[in-house]
Parts: C-alpha cells; structure tokens; sequence
DNA sequence: GTATGGTTCAAACAGTCGTTTGAACGACGA
DNA sequence: TCGTCGTTCAAACGACTGTTTGAACCATAC
C-alpha cells in the first residue's frame, strides 16, 4: 500500500515517481504549480492519471516530495559546510563571504550533479521560492525554517556591525536577488548574450556549459550581496539605523563590541543619496 | 459595443469597470494569475460573471489591463523624474543614487496614492514581476522594455566602471531583490515586528502608517542596492564564484577597472569544487 | 499450481474553468 | 411614446480540474 520493498516493486515503482518527479519538476519550472495539471504531468511522465493519487497522494503530496527531494539535500549540505567551516575556524568567527559561499557551494555542486539536481536545480530553487500558492510557500516555510534561522545567526556574528534589524531585512533582500536571479527564465538566455561563449577546445557538453554559466552566474552575483549585506547603514527618521536599533533593542548593545565596526564608515554615502 | 461615453453608461459602466479592476487586483497579489478565477473576481466585485467579457474581453484582457492602470503612470512618473533630474544637472551625468530615486520615488508616490495605487501598489508591482504565467511576463516584457532600456542607460552613465555585462547582471540583481520583497506577503508582516512602531502623537490612519513602512523599507533597501551596484568587479577568469567570493571578503577585493576584466576560461574548474 | 500484494490501467466521478448566449433592464434622443 | 444602445443578468456551453473506482496485470511466496 505504501512504500515499495521487494527487487520487483522497487525497480517498476520506483521508476515511475521518478519519472513523474521529472516531470513535475520541468513543468513546474514553466507554468508553476497552479499551471501544471495532473494530466500534464502524467502525460509528459507516460504514466497513468492514476499514478499521481497511488504513489503521492495527491498534487499536494507531490509538488512536496518533488521539493524535498531537492531541497532536503541542499539543506543538509549547507549546514554540514557551515559547521565544517566553523570548526576550520577554530573559534574564530566566519566572514560574510564565507557564510555565504556556505549557502553558494552546496547549490552549485547540486546543479552540476545531475541524478541530485541538474542543471535546471537552481531555476527550480528560484521558482520554488517566488511560487503564489499557499501550498508550497507553507511547505517550504515550516520545512526549512530551523535552516534560514542558523544562517540568519551565522551571519549575525558575521556582521556584528548591522543590526538585528537590519540584517533581517538585508537577509531578506539578499533572498529576493537570488530567488529571482535563479527564478528567471529570461537571466539564463541572457547568459548566452552576455556573456562569451566558452573558449574550451573539447566540444563541452551540454551539462558542462550550463554549469560553466551557473558558476559565471554566482560569480557575479556574490560580490553584489556581499556588499549589499556590509553597506552603509541608513537612516531612518532622522536616525542611524545603530541608534534606532540601540534605542529599540537591547540585543544590539550586547553586539557594538568587536572589530566589524572599523568596517564601516557610514557617513561615506549616505549624502549622495537623494 | 466597446466603450462608455454617455453620462449614465459612464457611471454605471465605469463603476463596474472599477470594482472588476479592485477585485482583480486584490485576488492576483494573493493568488496570483493562475490561481485567480474569473469567478472569484466578479464574486468579490458584485458583478456578473459575464461583465469581464464584456468590459475586458476575456481574463488576459482583465488582467492586462489591470496591470497598466497602474503601471503606465508609475513608469510614465519614472522618466518624467528621470528627464527632470537630467535636466537640473546641466550636463553633469547623474550619480547612481538619483538615478535610483528615480525608480523609487515615483512608486512610492503611487503606493502613497490611494486614487493611482494604494497601499497594496508595491505588492502588486513584485507580484506581476514573479508571476509565471506566460501571458504576463510577455505583456511586461514587451510595454515596458523601453523604460527599462532608458534606465539601463542611466545606471551606465552613473556607473562607468562597470562594463556592461556586469551592470546588466546587476540590475537584473536589483530587480530581483525589489520584485521579491516588494511582492512577499511575509514582508510587509514583518514589519511590524522589527521595525519599532512610529512615534507619532496623533493617532495615525491606516494609510499613513503603510506609507511609512513603505518609506522605511526603501530606506533599508535603497543603501543595500547601491552597495551592490558599485560592488568591487567579480574576478570570473578560472576561479569557481567561492573562492571569488572567499577572496572579495571586506571589500578587499581588486578594481580591475575598465574592461580589464579578462574573460578567457583558461580550463575547466570542475576539480576545484568538491 | 494458487494466493498475495504492489502496481498499472481505462473509465468515470463531481466540480470548476473561461466563455457564450439571448433575454431583460434602464436611461437616453427622437 | 417608442426605439436605441450600452449594460446587466441567469443559464448554459464544452473543456478541463483533481480524485476515485474496480478490474487487470505480474513477479513473487507458498
């Protein structure tokens, strides 16, 4: 009724999700998870109708397992590589960067991995976050919570010089510039416009250009975020975002302390603006 | 047949039109195109189910329509601000951050705007930017492409540095990181949790007190944006984008500047990464 | 051999989708 | 007063939605 088991089952069921996992995930990458139908998904899978309801429960059901299979292993490589940096560290704080290409590596080496993600990984992590259904954005919330919540501290001893509310709202930012970058269809033809076409000498396949473009991708895409999470702190009312910080939070005094304040000259740009 | 031009049929028919277009508006921030039905719209409008075909033609021409209310005055808004600010430079190129206000400005004026826009003008601008509905993302592409040209320009003007590919790369960054928070119910939720709560005497309405989250999430956003656009220029030349990342840590990282940025992939970095 | 149990299948379920129809409404100019 | 025309309305259209059903399949265990 549930899993498979014996040799038989596995090789014919098993088979099956996979190839409707596949399909679900291609289609959703183009149509979402309101646009894609069951028949659609069946249909590009050659599975019955059926199939869908028997292995998963349902489109809910699979839309969700579809994600975890994906995401689950990106999750778990992240925080392996966090502690293992932090343990290389040896009671040293981390850097932004290297926070950061916590979150960047795992993603990367998944995207090049084809039977754990593929080269459409990262567009399928982009749309998974931008999707409008209740269904998903739940799921992914209470899933991947206690994940977001150790990095969001990672970086916070990363950057003891922004305030707690602040860095959430830069988390927050840095999110958006990322989802929607690996969401677009458009970014991922523009690559091919853009940027010049490999100069290797062997013929590089299909699977290698696209990881060659997602590394150009997250190349470009790193030093933007670093510097958007370490700029200058703006003003609100009036105020230095420190000192509406310190006024409203206790938790901040507690950072003022250490070397990130050096760091930060934050009068240098604040008068270009406006 | 098209059109009201009568005293009564304007009343009446525009009424209607209205009503369809708040309707519309309010299910597509939440469900977004997809996930909206032509019922639920009329439902919500007190209209018939007939009267989008009517007025509109069919839901895209619902929808479509929708979206240039209020999207033609915001980009109209935007380079008319930005042809004003060129003008009062007297030759002198514009920096990054007018060019910027020039954005942003207008769209808060309309998310300040009940009659124009309303609170939920900001969320409607992430949300049409994310959908994956084919029929919007072309409706988008193809109105506004010239705007969207125009600013590039600017940014290219403000931004000599960075060569082109690069500034395209970031502003299509800078486009993510608005869309998404611009378009996450889950934002403007937090708000009110990290962001102390005004310190205004007079009890403030409603609207007032959106527009001035609005103002304060620009505010954190604003900084974070031109940080990144002026971010040191990515090494791309045989490092995988961690260690480039590893290595801009603090700002360290070294202006090519130009077009020194040499592009040649020597050789595959496929061993670099685990 | 037969029985078992996971898997696949065609067919149909009730419901919703966007769209169309043709009659009715109601203010206007003649 | 009557005809006109823009607008609204209930009802229905065929197509598609996710889900369910019960029979058929087939390698395995007995």
């Amino acid at each position: 009724m549930l899993k498979a088991t014996s040799a038989h089952e596995a090789r014919n069921g098993a088979d099956t999700r996979e190839r409707i996992f596949d399909a679900a995930e291609a289609l959703f990458l183009e149509h979402g998870f309101d646009g894609t139908s069951m028949r659609m998904v069946t249909a590009r899978a050659g599975a019955n109708l059926a199939a869908v309801n028997y292995h998963f429960g349902g489109k809910e059901g699979l839309f969700r397992e579809m994600l975890a299979r994906r995401l689950d292993p990106l999750h778990e490589a992240r925080l392996a590589l966090l502690g293992e940096r932090r343990r290389g560290a040896r009671g040293r704080s981390l850097g932004c960067a290297e926070v950061l290409a916590a979150m960047f590596i795992p993603a990367l080496a998944l995207a090049r991995d084809r039977a754990r993600g593929g080269r459409d990984f990262l567009r399928l992590l982009g749309r998974a976050y931008v999707d409008p259904s209740p269904v998903l954005r739940e799921f992914l919330s209470n899933r991947y919570a206690p994940t977001i919540e150790t990095f969001k501290e990672a970086f916070a001893a990363a950057l003891p010089a922004i305030p707690r509310q602040e860095l959430a709202w830069r988390l927050h930012f840095t999110l958006g510039a990322l989802a929607y970058t690996l969401a677009g269809a458009d970014a991922w033809r523009l690559i091919a416009a853009l940027d010049p076409p490999p100069c290797s000498l062997a013929a590089p396949s299909a699977d290698a250009r696209d990881t060659a473009d997602d590394e150009r991708l997250l190349a470009r895409l790193a030093p933007y975020l670093i510097a958007g999470l370490q700029a200058p702190l703006p003003e609100l009312d009036g105020r230095t975002a420190a000192r509406a910080a310190s006024e409203s939070t206790a938790r901040a005094a507690t950072y003022t302390g250490g070397d990130g304040l050096s760091r930060h000259r934050t009068q240098q740009q604040q008068g270009a603006m406006q």
